[in-house]
DNA sequence: GGAGGAATAT
DNA sequence: CATATTCCTC
């Protein structure tokens, strides 16, 4: 008697009806098992020696799914000539006798389990899983035929637990089980606003494993991945998978029937040191994915609902790490564009992306990134349009007083017109390499009424959306006009705590005043700042420099914003509280104003303090 | 408590 | 480097 695939139907209550195979000396040992056994709904077919056993085995290849056999004292060799023979065929050896060579020979010869009697039912009533364990694990790809269809059942079973999940998470859309599993590590599971791989999405469905001591619950899913039926043509959902052996076999199992393009890894460590990589992908249209990786933390394992709660603390899920393809990004800038800059936090473009599986920490993880290339590029962009516009700036707008940034003895690029754009950069004509952020239709970081920064003659701005002006090669540039008459030469410097050189500093009060009174007066105009290139190495002085470490240094919240629009300043929001003339130092100190280095993000982040020095110089 | 976002870790 | 995570503030 052959299982083939058409017993499927009968095996939705697997494992009962699974045939086995028990083999005992002691005809009422034999007997009790198999009363117990049947109890459970198992066939149970008995014999009394090897030889008979191994006769039915051989004519009727695949008619049990599981064997017990018992290891006496005086049949010993018998049992071992029948595990060495029925290798294809789980095997329980049982025994009165507490013979640890024994048992050890006996599962090294391919026994699956060594059990002392008396069998309880408990014992007797897993059996099941070794057949499973072994369907889903047989050497290459043979599986017995008798194993065939147990393999088959078991994906069935849990492809319709999964979709019942399916419906109950339905109900409640933010928090699905499966997705859980994905984001068990997210303490935004629970946040309205954060989306999850939603199950209702026709995806190929995520192999599930989870762990309880002791008993092994394995629950594997896979299902066919239907195209059709997505809410708005556009969601995109998280393709994960867990790795191990059962599920890659299932998996193996389903390739034929699921289109699938995204990959899965997972490396995975101990229980304690439990380590794993994973990919997932969001599919659109079969075309884009986005994978994603995923690093378990252990200090924060399965948090969630449902599956994972009953899994315990073992069930450890990973998180997934985004991989933001260009149409993912696309979708990202499309959101962020939608909203306007102003209004784009994580949780608004993680609605607007509709990607299933983002979280909104993706997002924000992403939309500092985007901010800060923006901050980085724009002022390039601009610079390299308009060549001249600190020249003009100069002339035009400060016709009598300098106000600018020192550029820093490091500074090394700012301002220079970089050949090439970094991948963030706009789209038109960009070598090959910045196709992800240059795709037909993709916005780009270029500048967009959106940002409300006037235009300022073209002043450069760098990383930090600040305006740069450099000082001119001359430090003593002769203006052509002095409309004002004032002595020119209100410099800001960014002292870092270095003492003033040079220059004979006398400040005049109203020349001061009047610095800072424009500066309250024109918001608008850009803080003479420059952005991170600009400065050298971070030392710390004046105001919000208490602090011995550059650690969790911030933009006091009246800059943040004027930090993340390129040029206004926010010296009004910062009122004259923040202004501290500096009577005997020839500074005033206008606020604080957080920089870093164009290196990376956040790095080298410092407080600098905002000087207004009166220059009492000029050959004018 | 949760969100945004800078700072930091991986 | 890209992304995740942590930490801080609001």
């Amino acid at each position: 008697m052959v299982c083939t695939a058409n017993d499927l139907h009968g095996w939705k209550d697997f494992p009962k009806g699974l045939r086995v195979l028990l083999l005992d000396g002691d005809s009422s040992s034999a007997a009790e098992i198999r009363s117990k056994l049947e109890a459970m709904d198992y066939a149970v077919s008995t014999f009394c020696n090897e030889n008979e056993a191994l006769t039915e085995i051989l004519n009727k290849p695949g008619s049990f799914h599981v064997a017990i056999v018992e290891v006496g004292t005086s049949n010993s060799q018998g049992s071992f000539k029948f595990l060495e023979t029925a290798k294809d065929l789980p095997t329980i050896m049982t025994s009165n006798i507490h013979c640890l060579s024994t048992m050890m020979r006996c599962i090294a010869l391919g026994a699956v389990e060594f059990l002392r009697k008396p069998l309880s039912e408990d014992k007797l009533r897993n059996i099941w899983q070794h057949v499973v364990h072994k369907a889903f694990n047989a050497r290459g790809s043979i599986i017995s035929e008798s194993l065939k269809p147990v393999k088959e059942s078991v994906v069935s079973m849990l492809q319709l637990q999964l979709e019942n999940e399916e419906s109950e998470n339905n109900n409640l859309p933010n928090e699905p089980e499966t997705v859980s599993l994905v984001h068990e590590n997210d303490p935004e599971h629970s946040a309205g606003s954060d989306r999850y791989p939603a199950p209702s999405t026709p995806q190929l469905k995520q192999g599930l494993r989870l762990l309880n001591d002791g008993e092994c619950q394995d629950q594997m899913n896979c299902s066919a991945e239907k195209e059709s039926g997505e809410q708005d043509g556009e969601s995109k959902s998280v393709e994960t998978t867990c790795g191990d052996s059962i599920a890659e076999g299932i998996l193996q199992e389903c390739k034929h029937q699921i289109t699938r393009k995204s990959l899965i890894k997972e490396e995975e460590e101990s229980a304690n040191g439990f380590k794993s990589e994973r990919k997932m992908s969001l599919d659109q249209h079969n075309k884009d994915s986005l994978s994603n990786k995923d690093r378990g933390s252990a200090e924060n394992p399965c948090k969630s609902s449902g599956l994972n709660n009953a899994s315990g603390p073992r069930a450890n899920r990973k998180k997934i790490k985004v991989d933001w393809t260009p149409d993912l990004h696309k979708k990202f800038v499309q959101a962020v564009e939608q909203l306007g800059v102003d209004q784009a936090i994580p949780s608004r473009i993680l609605e607007l992306m509709k990607v299933e599986g983002l979280t909104r920490h993706n997002v924000a993880s992403h939309l500092q990134k985007y901010r800060m290339h923006k901050r980085h590029i724009l002022p390039k962009e601009e610079e390299r349009r308009w060549p001249h516009a600190r020249e003009l700036i100069q002339r035009s707008y400060y016709p009598y007083r300098q106000v600018m940034a020192f550029p820093s003895y490091h500074s090394n690029h700012v301002l220079s017109t970089t050949p090439g754009y970094p991948t963030w950069g706009q789209p038109c004509g960009h070598p090959a390499g910045y196709q992800m952020w240059s795709s037909p239709g993709y916005p780009g970081w270029q500048p967009t009424e959106n940002w409300n920064w006037k235009p300022y003659s073209g002043i450069t701005a760098d990383a930090w959306g600040c305006p740069v002006a450099t000082p001119p090669p001359n430090p003593h540039p002769a203006f052509p006009h002095n409309p004002s008459g004032l002595q020119p030469a209100g410099v800001v410097d960014y002292s870092y705590g270095t003492p003033q050189n040079s220059f004979d500093l006398h400040p005049a009060e109203e020349v001061i005043d009047k610095v800072v009174k424009e500066a309250i007066s024109k918001p608008w105009l850009p803080l003479p700042v420059s952005g991170p290139d600009f400065f050298g190495p971070p030392t710390y002085s004046g105001l919000g420099n208490n602090k011995s470490s550059t650690k969790h240094r911030r933009v006091h919240p009246t800059w943040k914003a004027d930090l993340s629009a390129p040029v206004r300043t926010n010296v009004d929001t910062v009122g004259k509280d923040a202004i501290d003339v500096h009577g005997n130092s020839n500074k005033v100190t206008l606020g604080r104003l957080v920089v870093g280095n164009a290196s990376g993000a956040g790095q080298a982040t410092s407080v600098r303090t905002l000087v207004v020095v009166n220059k009492g110089c000029c050959s004018c």
